[in-house]
DNA sequence: TGCTTTGAATTGACAGGATCAATTATCTGA
DNA sequence: TCAGATAATTGATCCTGTCAATTCAAAGCA
């Protein structure tokens, strides 16, 4: 019924290399080459390190090298030798470089609004464009450790919250669960892991210890748009990781049947059902796994 | 609650120019530049006019020239004047031409494959890479008046019957409905028009008519993945413009109040609601338009 | 400490892609 | 029939991206 997925899959190659050739003529607006433009955003980003810009923009080092020394020229950035190791340089904007910068922002912005004002159903379009981009860059998703009370660990934990309130039949109260202190998800007793995908938070799993030998996985969450990726399995091995380098020895969880997908991924990652051991009065399924 | 849409569109872009990127080198893979396998593409998915193609990819007339040169020399496309128009020129494969891009094919479609294979709910990313092209080419988007029975067509009604089945709550069987005689709806008497987004059908209408001045609008179906664009209504300008043109006066239409978008275009777009025209079991909502 | 190896940035050389302007051939409409 | 418009080609030129050689600095090791 459905047409070949092969062949949408082509479609969508295509609208992207064509729309995308577009999208680059549009950075010519300021009468940089792309390339320059690009370079000028990474820094304006925050990125300082050179061979870090070169390597996320997959550049060669020669032409690098020259567009960094075009900018230079044009008073945009200025250059200067990293103090911790001098074959690096670091670059910075200078005030006209941030001007700039500023412009190819607004630039930018006010495209990515006219795109989604031209769409009656922009929430639809920004989900599916999540998907794609997650999708796409699924090897550039990277885990890091946060403060639970962190912008974009509370983020993900909101949209935890939310799913559950939508999945449990009850709804979901935060205040009536025994919601982890947050010291106890910073090491040295234990840690809290966020995904991050270019910038936005699409996943997260907090690992609750008290200093003993025992400790347990919370939170756990993965965004609707990265699902299928693997993104849960990797949160938890990165998070069982981190309990042996605690020298955590057993981890317990709790969960819902109502969160079937997240059953089956313990059951299938080596933790075994056990008795409740918490009178937490949202879970109704319990696992452990020895380390 | 949601993170910045503009900083999500952004995130999107970001990701499809670096990816789209490796996309690209991976058509050299077969020693050819990007331009010239593009142009050897486009050629070989049917395209002939120089001109279309030139246009197609957004490419400058002199360079057009010389990329089509390099494949002749190459021998795999041949040249010729159009027959219509000797300042233009139409092209075509060689033998060796369609062995090539056969092998462009082949890399493509395995390209295609092997990314959904990596993605454990493809049908969820088919589904919003669907959404994004649409919204993409949203300007590429031609209306083709088609034979109801042609495969394209058919195509829609099935989704159609299958989104009515979905939402109907006694389900739909097209067998128990008024379903029109397909000659009713080709000219002279109606016509049947098909939106096609790069080779993909994403909405249909039909106008069925008797010969007569009164004629009814039919099947009006929207693909999900390109609802927010507007196309309803252009489908349904485009219907009715052609139903002038067939010298019909009046319109109707009946719809069902399952179908709360549609009821709702209609009444924004000149209609009236009129009492119940005829004995179908499903629809309860009746619309009719002079022109 | 001196030596070798490795890594980062720069520079020169060069192939190829992209753009502009001029030219030729053809078509269209007055 | 002729002026103006359009399509393709060609030459000139600039820019981009790549390769290889060079310089300078860091790291590892005897």
């Amino acid at each position: 019924m459905a047409y070949d997925p092969v062949a949408r899959v082509r479609r969508f190659n295509r609208a992207v290399t064509s729309e995308v050739g577009a999208l680059d003529t549009s950075f010519l607006g300021r009468g940089r080459p792309l390339g320059a433009a690009r370079v000028l955003n990474s820094i304006g980003r925050g990125q300082t390190d050179v061979a870090v810009i070169r390597d996320y923009l997959g550049l060669d080092s020669g032409l690098m090298s020259r567009l960094l020394r075009s900018l230079e020229e044009e008073g945009l950035i200025e250059t200067l030798p990293n103090p911790q190791d001098a074959r690096r340089r670091i670059a910075r904007l200078t005030e006209t470089g941030r001007s700039e910068f500023q412009a190819y922002e607004a630039l930018s912005n006010a495209q990515a609004k006219s795109f989604l004002a031209r769409h009656s159903r922009p929430d639809e379009l920004l989900r599916a464009m999540d998907i794609v981009a997650s999708s796409l860059r699924r090897e550039q998703i990277v885990l890091e450790q946060k403060d639970p009370q962190h912008e974009d660990a509370s983020y993900c934990l909101r949209e935890y919250y939310g799913e559950l309130a939508r999945r449990f039949e009850k709804g979901f109260d935060v205040s009536l669960s025994r919601d982890p202190d947050a010291k106890d998800m910073i090491r040295p007793r234990g840690a809290f892991l966020v995904a991050m995908s270019d910038g936005l938070p699409i996943g997260c799993v907090g690992l609750k210890g008290n200093g003993g030998e025992v400790a347990e996985i919370k939170r756990l969450w993965v965004a609707p748009s990265a699902r299928g990726l693997g993104l849960a399995t990797r949160l938890m091995t990165a998070a069982e990781n981190i309990a042996r380098e605690l020298s955590i020895k057993l981890l317990r969880l709790d969960t819902n049947s109502a969160l079937p997908e997240a059953t089956q991924l313990y059951r299938g990652t080596g933790w075994s059902e056990i008795d409740r051991f918490n009178d937490d009065p949202y879970p109704d399924t319990f696992f452990e796994k020895r380390l």
